[in-house]
RNA sequence: GCGGCCGUAGCUUAACGGUAAAGCACUCGGUUGUGGUCCGAGAGCAUGCGGGUUCAAGUCCCGUCGGUCGCCCCA
């Protein structure tokens, strides 16, 4: 007995009505895109191993537990991209990118890799869209970006979307920040929960985001009051751009991203969806943020730069949550065919239309002319054109209404025409 | 990596420990060449996989793989 095959653990095929919103949401990002002047790139599904390590940091759990890494036959060790910025760098210092008008910017839609238990909206293939841009920042940028995510939530129909945002500092108010706050921790440790006591030596800022330490929140010293002038001028001046172009955000000063590359502006998405108070986080759509130290880490100069990722199956998710409709693109027109001459005749009107960009469907393997009415009732198709035995010797077909089943036979030549009028009549 | 729940046809679900069913979907019919309704028929390598208990396992037990939810973390 042959034995079926299951996709890899964690990832999905994706076909039929989810292909749609893929196609959907690469459309609108693309769209977008381009709008505001992002350039497409496609960088290796996979990496030098360190790519990823020295950026994205060797203690997160993303380098430590979650990379598809392996050694090739050559012996190098490489990583499947588990995250879209820091190729996008690497390949930005490849290519000597700062030799072009500066900024650069990029976008992508592309899947990406990661090996960990999949659960709601998170797979071990999945698949972001995001948008890079290097060499030149400032907080308008930050916004700009922002903005545009939230453009792209909007056309696509995902309601309630909220943007948290926050400045984790440089490298160095960082560094006195995380100081007082483990000094903090340490002193009032009773009133942390287990789970946080133990994640203090790794993780100390998590503490923070934790709903269960609600207490520990209220005296705890807050990165804004350590973060330098420049940083908070920064941030500043990128929610006065956020206030200008209309985007509504929620100050959260224990916002921390999971990536050792950011620094100063941060920001996630939300969809708040069904509100269930007792429910858990909702689902973060995606985030990011200024990452101005990560060309050095990469071992070029330092540039300025900053981007966001946005997950493409959380974002269905939300689509979906907030009844957006996948109207489901119906073929206007289909063409039956009866006999041998008929299917010839019916072959070359096929490409007639399609040199008029009308699309058409068609069901050619089957012969029987109930099947292939059935077909064209079931896609939904406005007007069927039939083409039997008689008319194609007489160079006529039928062109049926399949709203009302009305009939007219035409002349072939004049089928596309013919169709062309009924289909503008009908609209109106 | 850890814990809860789940795994029967393409899909949704039945089956007291005793012959594995139904609906939807699919294909074909309901006389010569006409769909979305109706009627009929057909087809389908179905109990995830491997062990165990039992006269007998879809059903009970163990393992495993997958899914799902939560933890961790994150998109």
């Amino acid at each position: 007995m042959p034995k079926k095959f299951q996709s890899p653990g964690g990832m999905h095929d994706v076909f039929g009505r989810e292909y749609d919103y893929f196609e959907k949401i690469r459309e609108v990002v693309c769209r977008n895109a381009r709008i505001y002047g992002f350039e497409g790139i496609e960088t290796p599904i996979m990496e030098d191993k360190r790519v990823f390590a020295r950026t994205v940091g060797e203690q997160t759990d993303i380098v430590e537990k979650e990379m598809y890494a392996f050694k090739t036959k050559g012996g190098d060790d490489v990583a499947l991209r588990p995250e879209g910025t820091a190729p996008i760098m690497r390949a930005y210092i490849e290519h000597s990118l700062y030799t072009k008008p500066q900024p650069v910017k990029f976008f992508y839609f592309k899947p990406f890799f990661r090996y960990e238990r999949s659960q709601a909206g998170r797979y071990r293939q999945f698949w972001q869209f995001g948008f890079e841009v290097i060499g030149k920042g400032g907080p308008v940028v930050d916004a700009q970006i922002i903005k545009l995510i939230h453009n792209i939530f909007k056309e696509l129909g995902v309601k309630n979307v909220m943007v948290e945002i926050n400045n984790m500092g440089d490298e160095k108010c960082r560094e006195d920040f995380h100081a007082a706050l483990k000094k903090y921790l340490k002193k009032e440790s009773n009133l942390l929960c287990a789970d946080c006591k133990r994640r203090m030596k790794k993780n100390p800022l998590r503490a923070l985001d934790c709903k269960k330490c609600v207490k520990i929140k209220e005296n705890a010293p807050q990165i804004l009051d350590y973060i330098c002038k420049k940083c908070k001028e920064d941030f500043k001046r990128t929610l006065e751009f956020l206030e200008e172009v209309g985007v509504p955000y929620d100050l959260n000063p224990f916002l921390i991203r999971g990536l050792d590359y950011y620094t100063g502006t941060v920001y996630e998405f939300f969809a708040s969806g069904k509100e269930e108070e007792d429910e858990g986080a909702p689902l973060a759509l995606g985030g990011g943020g200024r990452y101005d130290g990560l060309s050095e880490v990469l071992g070029d100069e330092a540039r300025p730069a900053t981007g966001a990722a946005v997950g493409v199956e959380r974002t269905i998710l939300a689509m979906k949550e907030s009844g957006f409709k996948m109207e489901k693109e119906r073929p206007q027109v289909f063409i039956a065919q009866l006999g041998d001459l008929a299917k010839k005749k019916s072959l070359t009107l096929f490409e007639e239309f399609k040199n008029n960009n009308i699309p058409v469907s068609e069901s050619f393997a089957q012969d029987s002319l109930k099947s292939q009415m059935a077909r064209a009732g079931k896609l939904g198709a406005t007007i069927t054109i039939i083409i039997g035995k008689e008319e194609a010797a007489e160079d006529m077909v039928i062109l049926r209404d399949m709203d009302s089943g009305q009939q007219e036979k035409v002349q072939t030549s004049e089928t596309v025409k013919e169709v062309k009028k009924r289909l503008k009549e009908k609209k109106n």
